[in-house]
DNA sequence: GATGAATGAGGATTCATTCAT
DNA sequence: AATGAATGAATCCTCATTCAT
């Protein structure tokens, strides 16, 4: 990881409005790099956004791919992390898929550029910036199959068809955050809105209280 | 390295090279674009996977823009129209979720790469070059939309819940093909593999099934 | 000078509407290059011009320099050949300026494309191509040289002035034919029309005749 | 090689390398366009003669057409403007046309590639780039049709010659700076010397003088 | 910490030209 | 005689990166 020295505290060391700059360009950074992806965001877009001169970046990130390491360590860290937290450290209703569901909805609700990040990421291949995902994504995964197993309408699923289920699920959140420009460009709506949110919200707890439940009893 | 019809019989009879050179370079343009994006393609690779010199592309597409239109046009107009037509055909079980479902996964499965095109589209952003995928995109959505609300079960649904359902559908059969190399590179499970295309299909049934069904019924 | 199977006689040979292809494409060439020059012309506009594909081009001239050539001589070899000959042959009033004007402007307002051919090629340098210009410019100048010295009035001029003279001359001749396209764009007015021919060539006729006429009046 | 002030006295201190860069650039960009004109010059030639690296001339010019418009702009821009002050500014013999030829050989005497420069923007026709020529151009023919008009002599010319004329002495001045690298590797001899130039300044003094003078006698 | 200048590598595209048909 | 396809060389330009200031 690269000398990303987030979290410096001068508030504002002379002259530089708001954040620190290494967390400007970040969030600069965050905004293309889930925009256009890795290859068509190009420094200068990123410097300019900042309102810097481009090798200026360099006094914060050793290199492009550096600065992309970050954005993602800084986005997609906290959401995991506390994602993980929830659903390691046996909180209430960390085991409910219905309550999981809600829960990473309000996470991404809070970082909505962050499910484009992962998509571009998820589409770019398997390179080695993805490494960090993996380390993420595969324990998470795991644990929302185990979750999937114990759940009550697990006996409806065939063991392997669990995975599909949880990739499903994974889809259906992170899809509807990334499609979310497109669909507001095409439709006039924001997806982002709270009320469409919300929406989302409950659509979504009610497809998993229709796949997570044992079928007759939540139907009796 | 993909299903590339590169190959011919004649080992390129020397001299009649450019048969189909076109269409090579097609499917050269389409692995890569599927794979990495726009941006990230660039013509040389192309012109290495077709085996010919990059000013060569020139002689059959005017441009980089052209040749992507031209992948795009080829793999998903196909696709799109079949479903239209089937859709729209009023052709039978046109009407009914889980048929859609299943025709979907069929047309996708003859063409693995062409969600990752669309999902690489839609992730870049509204440019001209959607316009093609909007144009499709809209009526299909529009009658899929349709679908839902007349199916049994439909009265469990919110009006302004649909479409946030139609996109979840939407993105559980995109983001299967979609994540297949990734997935196959953090478990070697090849979720393009015959079976697994079953299970998926079945899955895809399956949530149809309990979304789109009068539930008190179906309870009963 | 190339392959330039100029004069043809076969009467369009077959499918080929008028003149034989080269002459077409000398045409073609011949209108460009003088728009343009010979750096920012390419073959394929001489070709797309002439309604071929520009590979045809080599089967008339073997390279583009070959056509330059082709073009030069064919334009600018008659020309000067019918000036020569109007000069040297000793014809009636080729000793006198005035008529050596009256002359070349008539040669010229038949070619009026001609003079901005020798402009880019005397601006373009003296390379190689320059090679026939100069071996017709050079005895012509000589001509006019000696036609200067022995006309009346010349002993108003010092001997040393008498190429800048000429080269004076010159220069209102072929300038104003190439200037045409931009002095039509800024006034709209038509240096090739008739009429404004016939007034630059007695504005030449008056000038010659004011320069080099015996100045005993103006200087008694 | 001209007078590109390259060389400056410290040989380059290392580092401090690109002092007046851009001004090298100009000086290079202006030598090669006024030899071989705008198409027929490339970048590389430019940076070559300037001792750096292609991309770096972007650094200084944002395009090669900018940098065509900058040569332009530095060079014809204060030749013209001095001419226009000259003229317009009713100084002393601005209104008499000798004094003003003689004026103009001077400006350009000093700045001879310049001739050049205007030549082949005149003949490469009427893009865009000309729009400062043309905005020069068309009020100091105004002037120069209106001195004409009221110079001695002015009842020798139809009225609807005088453009030619002005067109005339236009292409003589122009002219002959322009054929100045042609005349000397026909000849051998320079117009650009200082003896060469004068007697083409008292050349043209004479035919100035033998045009704009009242001619009652040659008349009568 | 910021930046103007410089650059090597590469990227899309054009061009003149060749060759087999 | 014409052309579709191919190509080496070159062109303009961009990009990530470096470095001295």
């Amino acid at each position: 990881m690269p000398a990303a020295p987030a979290r410096t505290f001068k508030p504002t060391p002379a002259g530089r409005r708001g954040a620190a700059t290494a967390e400007r360009i970040l969030d600069a950074a965050e905004g293309l790099f889930a925009e256009r992806g890795y290859s068509a965001t190009t420094l200068r877009d990123v410097a300019t956004r900042v309102g810097i001169q481009n090798p200026s970046l360099y006094n914060h990130f050793e290199s492009k791919e550096a600065l992309y390491a970050a954005v993602l360590e800084r986005d997609i860290g906290p959401v995991l992390e506390a994602l993980s937290e929830f659903l390691l450290d046996g909180s209430e209703g960390s085991g409910d898929p219905a309550q999981v569901a809600e829960r990473v909805m309000e996470l991404l609700a809070r970082r909505p550029r962050l499910p484009r990040l992962v998509a571009h990421e998820t589409l770019s291949g398997g390179d080695q910036l993805t490494r960090m995902l993996r380390e993420w994504m595969v324990p998470v995964f795991a644990r929302a199959h185990r979750m999937v197993e114990i759940s009550p309408g697990a006996e409806r699923w065939n063991p392997d068809q669990i995975p599909h289920l949880v990739l499903a699920m994974y889809h259906i959140v992170i899809g509807y955050f990334t499609i979310a420009p497109l669909y507001e460009a095409l439709t006039g709506d924001d997806l982002l809105a709270e009320q469409a949110l919300e929406r989302q919200t409950r659509l979504l707890r009610e497809i998993v209280g229709a796949l997570f439940t044992s079928t007759e009893k939540s139907a009796g």
